[in-house]
DNA sequence: TTTTAAATTTAGACTTAACTAAAAAAATAT
DNA sequence: ATATTTTTTTAGTTAAGTCTAAATTTAAAA
């Protein structure tokens, strides 16, 4: 069994990969808002239990096995965060803080059965794509809505980060995650799409199809 | 804030004080699996905070400030307990060990959205009352089914301690905490009752009404 | 290439919350 | 009332995870 806080720093270790594959004992630091020092200590130690390779001086990677805890960590974070938008109705931005508490609870059972609560769900409400039970992600095709064209379809996974305004508005029109749209027409002088959702008709600005995104099968 | 151990203790010192209002060192011990030495240092502690009256040698009982927190933790146990059961299908007995967890969670907007989401119970599902955001709990009229007379009526909160099964076939048949039973009729020859729930006729065994959870308004 | 600066590690200290062993106080029994 | 047992507290230790300050290694600049 991990502590929550090797499983910050596993966390912290697969974020910064994204960027680069030897992540620096100081960005982790910065990541996780602690000194190098302590970061160190603890790199020492889940070297010493096979999650990452450390080698002095020379900066750390995720092992196999630290990859999995770290994804079925995300796979808990994202699943929360999608069970306090879904089903407690929390505005985007509230819920990171809380899902970072509720991650680190320890129960396979529990996630698996609140991942069929929430419906399987592919994507969290920021649209980042929930891993599996064993640390697959299922890689999407994500874009905005203003990058179709007319007659494309897609599936609303999300909005870009920042726009929780965006969200309280599609919760008022009754729009949620998982809904299809189908881009009816572009008018071409100001950039409003028609679009069908629900076999409704709606008419979104510009600025609202900057910031919405959608799974799509092109 | 206090300690998810600092927590436990006020926790046991409720649970405790069910029994007698001193409550000594070594009861505490027993009750968190700890050394009563242990117990005497985290007692120092939370008499700093005001949260307990210690005397040494003479036993330790929970201030005004320390019953409220004990009973927000409670409040949140059962709450998260009402949501295992009721929304994600867990059985009676497999969800205090979660519970114990996710009391911990530290974040009120959290607790008043699940309160909601779940519907306000006043129960949890052991039939045991849950707290109010303020600490009170509103003291219930319980009673087994086995306890009511013909025409008597009441709604189900729970059933009593090691009846998982119980649960299970109450599922099985569609009924939740929180329906009304009428009791239709009671067989003198073996004690079944014929009982409404949902404007349904059922005939429950004797053992069933042992088992059930009431509250009555008489 | 040498010097300087930045990044990283080491060494030692602190805090929390547990522990063991021994001392002190209270309760019980003779 | 004294001796014995039980309960509780004190004193000192440990482990995890953080910190600061100093030392070391690597990277960058002159």
């Amino acid at each position: 069994m991990n502590s929550q806080s090797e499983e910050d720093y596993l966390k912290a270790l697969y974020h910064l990969q994204m960027e680069s594959i030897r992540v620096t004992t100081n960005s982790i630091a910065d990541y996780l808002k602690m000194k190098p020092s302590s970061v160190t200590d603890m790199l020492k130690k889940l070297a010493e239990k096979n999650y990452v390779n450390y080698q002095k001086y020379k900066g750390t990677s995720l092992s196999k096995k630290g990859k999995l805890v770290a994804l079925q960590i995300i796979r808990k974070h994202r699943l929360w965060e999608t069970f306090l938008v879904e089903k407690l109705g929390f505005g985007w931005g509230q819920v990171h803080l809380i899902a970072e508490q509720l991650e680190h609870i320890k129960s396979e059972e529990l996630i698996e059965k609140l991942d069929a609560f929430l419906g399987n769900p592919k994507y969290d409400p920021h649209g980042d794509p929930i891993p599996n039970e064993k640390g697959r992600i299922e890689k999407m095709n994500q874009k905005l809505l203003i990058e179709l064209k007319q007659n494309q379809k897609g599936i609303i996974t999300g909005v870009k980060r920042g726009t929780a305004s965006l969200l309280s508005y599609l919760d008022k029109e009754n729009i949620k995650l998982g809904d299809g749209v189908k881009v009816l027409e572009i008018i071409e002088f100001d950039g409003t799409f028609i679009v069908e959702i629900n076999k409704r008709k709606l008419t979104f600005s510009e600025k609202i199809c900057q910031n919405l995104l959608l799974e799509t099968y092109d």
